[in-house]
DNA sequence: CTAGGGTTAG
């Protein structure tokens, strides 16, 4: 009778009276116990549902087979492995070893601790396996990054005849979504229609997940806005899914969306609003998102802060990101990669080191990617010996070298010039050398004119990605560095052949907190014509200062009057004409562009910085230019 | 009275 009573107590202004009822007794039996327990865990109060199930067992009450799923359950939401390991032994040791409600705790206990294997062992020894029990073990593979034996296993359930419940195919969903099968994921929503469950809502938010992730996100949207009561996490999904996809703008309009209609955000739906702007590289945005979690009772969550680190280095303020970065008091191996890798971006490479000595300093042991964001570190600032020295750090640490690392060497060696080297690294690496090895060895090439090494790449990139104009212009220009002018034709050909146009290059520029973007030779903005005035004026004065234009990277074989005229409507040029003429003398200008920086605007953009007394801030496609008194960050190698 | 799922960072 006063176990219904707690039981009663559903909401949280209750869970007090509950206790209060429930403290009356000198000594509950396991049923006022259990529930008791179960009012905590079902308001997620799951630390408190292992307090109560601790001072349960000191008062020597023997918990039953209701008990242990509640508290596993909490441990699992707590990854509270220890405790968890606790609980196992007492399951056998009250008799419960072969309680399928217990054992499906278990298992689903197991793999959110990360220890798939044991999750197996008890799953494996499950004598009558119900629809839970194999959606538990399925997810748990899923969740600990293993879809393939997630699918697997679920081909041996239909082998079984178990027929799988809606639940279970949310788990099917999220596999085929993180392998990316389109066509997959389809054929389960058929199966979803077929069976009628095409009316469960938590079920079309993972169709809307699968779409979104799969790049279906017009799909995705359709089923976004025909749920009648949205929930945060469709929201997350949909915002996630723009973000990965590079829909960033709309993945930020989503957010603002949320926010004006005052729908509670939560950590997910943060970090995934803060990569979106992370990839739109507007500072100002930048600003504004961390204002709002500052705002908000995410402001320590790990996740969230990680991504503010991420997105401020990517919005061109590493000094920002570190501010956070400081600011955190339990600092995990992710978030230390994320500054270091910021650091790497910015070519600030003796920051990057240091940080990495000092997080070894404080116990916390690097990763590949902590590997990756030093390698690119001292690539990126020319720190040939440290960077070379770091690689065999890594090995003798027993880091697997990923093709990222390997491509890292790449570059490393090519910017010191050994490209010789660099090739014999290549065809002594233990994996199948991939674009972005052969890609680093063009650039090489291309930087110290190495014809025929640059051919080779080329070669093997026109077989392994053979629509990337990018690849083309590369070796436009490494035979046009080399005045090769009738191959530069050919490669103009070849294009031609295959119907690919040169990508034409976007800067955005921020000015007074509006984004604005110029292509090439753009004259739609409606201050143009000062735009072009400042650029001219701007043209006088490099040249006054002695500065020739670099011919060579130009991809057309084109006449001398056009090329210069060319070069000088490349659009960071006009960004920046426009960013002079609309901002206070002495103001940083921050440029975004889609292409790697050229060669000319590059050697342009330095001598801009210093005539006139301006920092100038590029990111191009894959890292940062900070271009002050003549000079770049990048040390002319990129 | 109890169990399984979906959205997140480098």
């Amino acid at each position: 009778m006063v176990t219904k009573l707690v039981n009663a107590c559903s909401n949280i202004g209750d869970i007090c009276y509950a206790r209060k009822i429930f403290e009356e007794f000198f000594e509950p039996d396991v049923f006022l116990w259990n529930a008791i327990v179960r009012c905590y865990s079902r308001h997620g109060l799951f630390a408190a549902t292992l307090a109560m199930y601790s001072r349960m067992q000191r008062a020597w009450v023997s918990p039953d087979s209701f008990t242990f799923p509640i508290v596993l359950k909490a441990c699992s939401a707590l990854a509270a492995l220890e405790m968890g390991k606790r609980v196992h032994g007492q399951v056998f040791r009250h008799g419960f070893g072969s309680d399928v409600f217990v054992q499906n705790g278990l298992v689903a206990f197991y793999a959110k601790c990360s220890q798939i294997r044991h999750a197996r062992i008890v799953f494996n020894g499950l004598c009558d396996k119900t629809i839970v029990s194999w959606t538990a073990i399925i997810s748990g593979y899923t969740q600990n990054g293993h879809p393939i034996e997630a699918l697997r296993i679920f081909s041996q359930m239909r082998k079984m005849n178990v027929k799988p419940d809606w639940i279970a195919l949310v788990s099917i969903l999220r596999a085929y979504t993180d392998i990316e099968d389109l066509e997959q994921g389809k054929s389960v929503h058929g199966c979803v229609i077929k069976m009628g469950l095409d009316l469960e809502p938590d079920l079309l938010i993972s169709l809307t997940a699968m779409y979104a992730k799969c790049g279906q996100v017009a799909v995705a949207r359709s089923f976004f806005d025909m749920m009648k009561v949205p929930n945060v996490i469709l929201w997350n999904a949909m915002i996630s899914g723009y973000a990965k996809n590079g829909y960033a703008e709309e993945a930020v309009d989503l957010f603002h969306d949320m926010v004006s209609k005052n729908i509670k955000a939560d950590a997910v739906t943060l970090s995934s609003s803060i990569l979106a702007c992370a990839q739109l590289g507007s500072l100002k945005l930048a600003r504004g998102m961390e204002d709002y979690v500052s705002r908000s009772e995410y402001r320590d969550d790990v996740f969230v802060s990680t991504a503010l680190i991420d997105m401020y280095a990517k919005c061109g303020s590493v000094d920002s990101a570190r501010v956070v970065f400081d600011r955190m008091l339990d600092k995990d191996v992710v978030v230390w990669s994320a500054m270091i890798v910021g650091y790497g971006l910015h070519g600030r490479a003796q920051e990057a080191i240091d940080l990495f000595h000092a997080m070894k300093q404080v116990g916390v042991c690097p990763n590949d990617v902590t590997f990756i964001g030093l390698l690119t570190a001292c690539n990126h600032s020319g720190l040939v010996e440290d960077g070379w020295q770091l690689f065999h750090c890594m090995r003798d640490s027993g880091i697997e070298p990923r093709h990222q690392h390997y491509a890292c060497v790449v570059d490393l060696l090519g910017r010191a010039g050994c490209l010789g080297q660099a090739f014999r690294f290549i065809m002594n690496m233990p994996i199948e050398p991939g674009i972005s090895i052969w890609g680093a060895l063009l650039s090489a090439s291309k930087i110290h004119r190495h014809v025929a090494l640059g051919e080779y790449a080329a070669e093997r990139l026109f077989f392994l990605d053979p629509y990337n104009t990018g690849h083309y212009v590369q070796l436009s220009n490494l035979y046009a560095a080399a005045r090769m002018w009738d191959q530069v034709a050919k490669v103009r050909v070849l294009m031609r052949e295959k119907g690919l146009n040169k990508d034409l290059g976007h800067s955005l520029i921020e000015v007074n907190g509006k984004l604005e973007a110029f292509r090439f030779g753009d004259k739609s903005h409606p201050r143009s014509k000062e735009i072009f005035e400042e650029l001219e004026q701007l043209e006088r004065r490099l040249k006054d200062a002695g500065f020739v234009p670099h011919r060579e990277s130009v991809l057309h074989d084109l006449n001398e009057e056009e090329t210069e005229e060319t070069l000088c409507n490349h659009s960071e040029r006009i960004a920046i004409a426009y960013g002079l003429i609309s901002t206070a003398p002495g103001t940083t200008l921050r440029i975004n562009k889609n292409l790697r920086a050229c060669v000319n605007c590059h050697a342009a953009t330095k001598l801009i910085s210093k005539l006139v007394k301006r920092e100038i801030v590029v990111r191009d496609a894959n890292r940062f230019h900070h271009f002050k008194d003549g000079s770049c960050s990048c040390g002319d190698y990129w």
